[in-house]
DNA sequence: CCGGATCCGTTTCGATACTG
DNA sequence: CAGTATCGAAACGGATCCGG
């Protein structure tokens, strides 16, 4: 068995130590949910992180094999960045993450067609936002974010 | 509106600011799967969480409403964790969180039924743990935990 | 014993300035 | 645009001490 230097065998402990911190899973759902490909949108995101933290967990996540990173073709000083299968797998995980904090909040000022959606057709919700990632796949600017294929509004969100 | 001390309105970094850091999910998951409710036992844990850490996220984890705190009827020395309301609610993400650390663990060297209960009857099994929960409401020792009453070893855990 | 509280060295994080 | 470098602040871990 390789060793993880991670402590304990409990997969919930394994998933909370591979994430590492919060900003991880936000650069995931950028790009999974927002169609976020570039270091200056991630750092654009309404939460703010600083530009220290995003370099370390893009080198991180690309390591993990969660995300990949490539030059543009169109625009050679961009670095795009598109999910690889690790963060790909984290959708379902991203989708409960979103469920609780909607449940949490209290639902009044959500969408509830989408709150609908993620009680009463989760697998369903899944495969949609799986089926539009692929249709995604390239990593050209323009094709649209899961939230806008959805045409429902998750969150307020610039 | 009132105000949460939380950056961003996106409920995904809403639930990730509110557990804080990985202890908080791992008390919670003691309490729910594993049947803990001391101070001590949480202590033993194989993660190996430091009493200042476990005093500090018990007292964080009661002010949320994730937890309730109770002296022991049996043994006047022991404070008894519980689950409250909001932590009740974590169980799905839990097992989530569970599937995804089994996944990318590789399924090779996990117990095939629960593997099997949590991708195909995902929603029946939540029901099933939270009948558990309810019946052992009580605050005293001896009732079975959830992996018990499962029968089956999630995974393996002194 | 059980359930903490306190102290302190180390690590991590965040803010900002700077570079290819 | 996409990162490094630096530095102070905050969080964390380990050990020890304390009260019932």
């Amino acid at each position: 068995m390789k060793s993880t230097g991670i402590t304990g065998n409990c997969p919930i402990n394994f998933t909370l130590e591979t994430l590492g911190n919060r900003w991880a899973l936000l650069i995931v759902r950028d790009i999974a949910f927002y169609g976020k490909r570039t270091y200056g949108e991630f750092l654009r995101s309404e939460e703010g992180i600083t530009t220290s933290m995003l370099a370390d967990r893009l080198l991180v996540l690309e390591k993990q094999g969660m995300i990949i990173k490539k030059r543009s073709n169109t625009d050679r000083r961009k670095e795009i960045y598109t999910l690889d299968r690790r963060g790909y797998t984290l959708v379902p995980l991203l989708l409960e993450l979103s469920r609780w904090g909607m449940y949490e909040n209290g639902l009044a000022d959500l969408n509830p067609a989408w709150v609908e959606q993620l009680q009463t057709n989760h697998d369903a919700l899944v495969q949609l936002i799986y089926e539009t990632l692929d249709e995604g796949g390239s990593v050209f600017r323009g094709e649209r974010s899961v939230v806008e294929k959805l045409g429902i509004q998750i969150y307020s969100n610039k």
